[in-house]
DNA sequence: TTTTGAGTTGTTCGA
DNA sequence: GTCGAACAACTCAAA
């Protein structure tokens, strides 16, 4: 009798395109799909509340896909090395099949199981699959990872040869199934209070609804990405990103699907997915980018502690109307449109002088995209203190911002109803709107609707000369 | 070797 | 109303 094989699922959770799978599946022997809730995940970056959401739903997707192709997933909790350690013991499995996973913690938490196994004699197999390069394997002509995007993103697509693609396996050999734990015992979802409801109207997670949502985009978005995307209103995005962070889709999909698609729209689109690259590409390069600022000037930021005002930023009582639309759109469907992520992003960071962290906590426990990579790459973009950063002086406006990108309203009206009835004229700026206008639209300022609780052009100024501290030059 | 120009997403001010 | 300049410091590649 043949040995079982491991084949361990973690931020790979698709049957197609599947480098692991397919080796493990070419190897031959019996397999025993397996996931593991790692209680022992990312230190202080352990799963959020909508990630955790997200997971239940698509390790339910994975479990029902597994079950049709007759090898049921077996679910295991705890400290992620002796779960698989047990496993192995249980089953006398002799290999562990996984895809790589890219984050400090997880590739140091790899390294020490694969040692572990090897001692026991087992065979421990990593492969690719998450990314379009290999972090450390793009360098510039001196051997030194790039900090700027976009010579970074030429040296990978000049590089790039895509795999054809893998096909998902028509069956799997099963290995007898070890006990599992139940996934509704794990308690991803929500109870009381039950918050997820606006997430299930919007998402579908899972492999073939991934599947689906780029057949979509392909076929009704991609074309109009580069001039769509950035009106929120529009929903012009392709929506991939939670997706892609679980690998119930790859970027090589992705990659080849829209390689058929017009020029304009694909460039720009693909370029998004060269963000995702660059971001997994530094934080392998700088395992503290989630905590400490890539520019160590920062170190000495003169950040403001200010409780109230981070309170009314995460519920989106901040009284600038396309703020507050984009925080609540996060906070009821555990999403935000891109731009509106650089807009809210730059308000806590510049308007309100509010640590770059502070915002990435929230993200990180709001969004189904969360992804520590992505995430900390892109608050410390928007702070000025990162990787090929904005530069100090963008402060987005959020009413000039709302005049150019939400002119009708249509997304403030969407997400924040009390303004609903405002004239587009007022509609980003209600507290220049004159009484009688207000009164028609049913909105009282300070009770139906928070007046702003920083004056732009005074918030704009302070943020610029707090910049300034951390530079050469004195403040003038 | 040194120099030069460009680099995701912006705003304000003054002519 | 429109338009160009100014607003760091640094990285990278090409000249």
């Amino acid at each position: 009798m043949i040995a079982p094989a491991i084949f361990w699922f973690r931020r790979d959770l698709r049957l197609a395109d599947h480098p692991a799978l397919s080796a493990a599946v070419a190897a031959g022997a019996p397999l025993i799909p397996l996931f593991i809730l790692d209680t022992g995940e990312g230190g202080d970056w352990r799963l959020g509340g909508a990630s955790r959401w997200w997971l239940h739903e698509s390790l339910a997707a994975l479990s029902r896909d597994l079950k049709r192709l007759g090898a049921p997933l077996t679910l295991r909790r705890g400290e992620a090395a002796s779960e698989l350690l047990r496993l192995v013991e249980e089953t006398g499995a002799s290999a562990v099949y996984w895809s790589r996973v890219y984050e400090p913690w997880a590739m140091a938490r790899d390294a020490r199981i694969e040692t572990a196994l090897r001692e026991r004699g087992v065979a421990a197999h990593g492969f690719a699959g998450a990314l379009l390069a290999e972090p450390g394997s793009i360098r510039n002509a001196e051997g030194r990872p790039f900090r700027v995007f976009t010579p970074f993103w030429r040296a990978l697509t000049e590089r790039l040869q895509p795999a054809p693609p893998l096909p998902a396996p028509k069956r799997l050999r099963a290995a007898p199934a070890p006990a599992s734990d139940r996934l509704e015992d794990w308690r991803l979802q929500p109870k009381a209070p039950d918050w997820a409801t606006g997430l299930r109207e919007s998402w579908r997670p899972g492999e073939a609804a991934a599947q689906r949502r780029l057949d979509d985009f392909l076929a009704d978005g991609i074309d109009a990405y580069d001039r769509l995307r950035d009106f929120p209103a529009e929903d012009g995005a392709s929506r991939l990103s939670p997706y892609l962070h679980w690998g119930e889709i790859s970027p090589l999909q992705i990659w080849r699907a829209a390689s058929a698609a017009p020029e304009e729209g694909r460039r720009a689109f693909l370029r998004e997915l060269g963000w995702r690259e660059f971001c997994h590409h530094l934080l392998a390069a700088h395992p503290d980018m989630p905590d400490a600022p890539l520019d160590p000037a920062f170190a000495r930021f003169p950040w403001a502690s200010d409780e109230r005002a981070l309170a009314a930023w995460k519920k989106g009582e901040t009284g600038y109307p396309l703020v507050d639309a984009a925080m609540r759109q996060l906070w009821r469907t555990g999403f935000m449109h891109n731009r509106l992520r650089m807009i809210a992003a730059s308000f806590l960071v510049k308007h309100l002088l509010l640590p770059w962290r502070e915002g990435e906590r929230w993200f990180w426990d709001t969004l189904v995209d969360a992804d520590l990579a992505n995430n900390s790459g892109n608050w410390q973009w928007v702070a000025g203190c990162g990787a090929d950063a904005a530069p100090y002086f963008r402060i987005f406006n959020p009413v000039l911002q709302g005049a150019k990108f939400d002119a009708e309203g249509a997304f403030v009206r969407r997400f924040v109803p009390e303004l609903a009835r405002l004239d587009a004229k007022y509609i980003h700026k209600p507290w220049a709107a004159p009484e009688r206008a207000l009164r028609e639209a049913g909105v009282t300022l300070g009770e139906t609707y928070p007046r702003p609780i920083v004056d732009h052009a005074a918030a704009r100024q302070r943020a610029l000369a707090a910049f300034a501290t951390i530079r050469g030059r004195p403040p003038l």
